[in-house]
DNA sequence: TAAATATCTGAATCTATATTCACATTATAT
DNA sequence: ATATAATGTGAATATAGATTCAGATATTTA
């Protein structure tokens, strides 16, 4: 007489979603956040307009939880990987270059993630991961300083231009060549945004 | 019998576009670019939402021309500063100067010519002015290089890292205080943000 | 002052999307 | 097989803001 959810029906309904999110997430990964709207997931997807209420109370909601499972899958950092050296200038030098080089294989993605204009909800997101970023550096760079290896500076502010150096230098330029960058040269670049960071902080920048 | 353009008209007009663009640039020092609505200006400027449309065949084309004048009144560095020394170094560190207490001072309204999420039409005006910003420095590195005063190294990617360190050790940090940064913090700011990138383009950043 | 023409006005129109909702379909339990 | 309840559907609705336009007002010239 009643009508519970069961296996079966939880089964589909989680069927449904990854369909959702997995649209969603190509739409992003292809054309950015902005170009996200309501009926291109359903289409995708294969769900009605409708449906993808089922599944989340707004766009907001879905976008929200779509660009937090793309950052931590593509863009966070390794810890393990930098802390496999105990000498903290290597620390930094593998920190720099696995943000350097993941952003800049993660193409369209790194933009859409770090550089695009989004709705102040999301904004709030990507502020949170930059932090996440962000005390990742501050911490190597306030522990070099401590051993007196790198120079005396606040690294707070040494973070956000290294951010800052991610965005201005790798991914725009990135995005407006329209990832038409061949490897070599993007090696290069990230080299070269990777010694600029490193010549600010250390004493012997130049490797 | 006919009716032509006079003197007296014509001043009208300029009036009437003089309050337009008042107004305009008032809502953008306040509220940045987003918050500009025809409507808003419209009765900010003592206009009907048609008159605006007298002066400027679309909102983008208000923007951009008062885009293009504040920026040029508000943050384009003075050339005639920076050269006033001919050692390379000192030009250098007068233009960062220039550039980051431009910045800071015009408060707000860097966040809103630099950082704010824009039109793509608008966008494309920043972006050229950006390049104009980048190449007074990129210009000041390879006399730098060539002097071999400077680290050697793609010039062109160092100008896009101190653009980055503006945007985001700066400007965005900024905006999210709300502008409560008392004076002396902004200096120090200023110094810290300045060392940076001196460090990583002279041989001996620290002074 | 009247004819001719320009400018002013703001309500009505247009557009692009997000969101809802009445109805249809499907699944469950008896 | 049927009653009950969840889920699916997409046309209709809501919203926000840019743009237009028919009529009102103002200015010029004769």
């Amino acid at each position: 007489m009643a009508y519970r959810s069961t296996e079966k029906t939880r089964n589909h309904m989680n069927m449904q979603h990854n369909k959702l999110v997995t649209a969603a997430k190509k739409i992003i990964m292809n054309d950015g956040f902005n170009a996200l709207t309501i009926q291109k997931v359903a289409t995708l997807s294969g769900l009605a307009v409708g449906s993808v209420y089922k599944h989340y109370p707004s766009k907001d909601h879905l976008l929200e939880q779509v660009y937090c499972e793309l950052i931590k899958e593509d863009l966070l950092i390794d810890l393990a990987q930098i802390t496999v050296s105990t000498d903290i200038k290597e620390q930094l030098t593998t920190a720099l270059e696995q943000l350097f080089s993941r952003a800049l294989m993660a193409d369209k993605l790194a933009y859409a993630l770090f550089a695009e204009p989004l709705s102040p909800k999301i904004e709030q997101h990507r502020i949170e991961f930059k932090e996440q970023f962000k005390r990742i550096f501050s911490d190597i760079i306030n522990q070099g300083i401590t051993q007196k290896q790198f120079v005396i500076q606040d690294a707070n502010i040494v973070a956000n231009a290294i951010m800052g150096t991610l965005n201005e230098a790798l991914l725009i330029p990135l995005y407006w060549q329209h990832q038409q960058m061949p490897t070599f040269e993007r090696i290069k670049l990230i080299q070269q945004c990777q010694q600029f960071c490193l010549r600010s902080i250390t004493y012997n920048g130049d490797n």
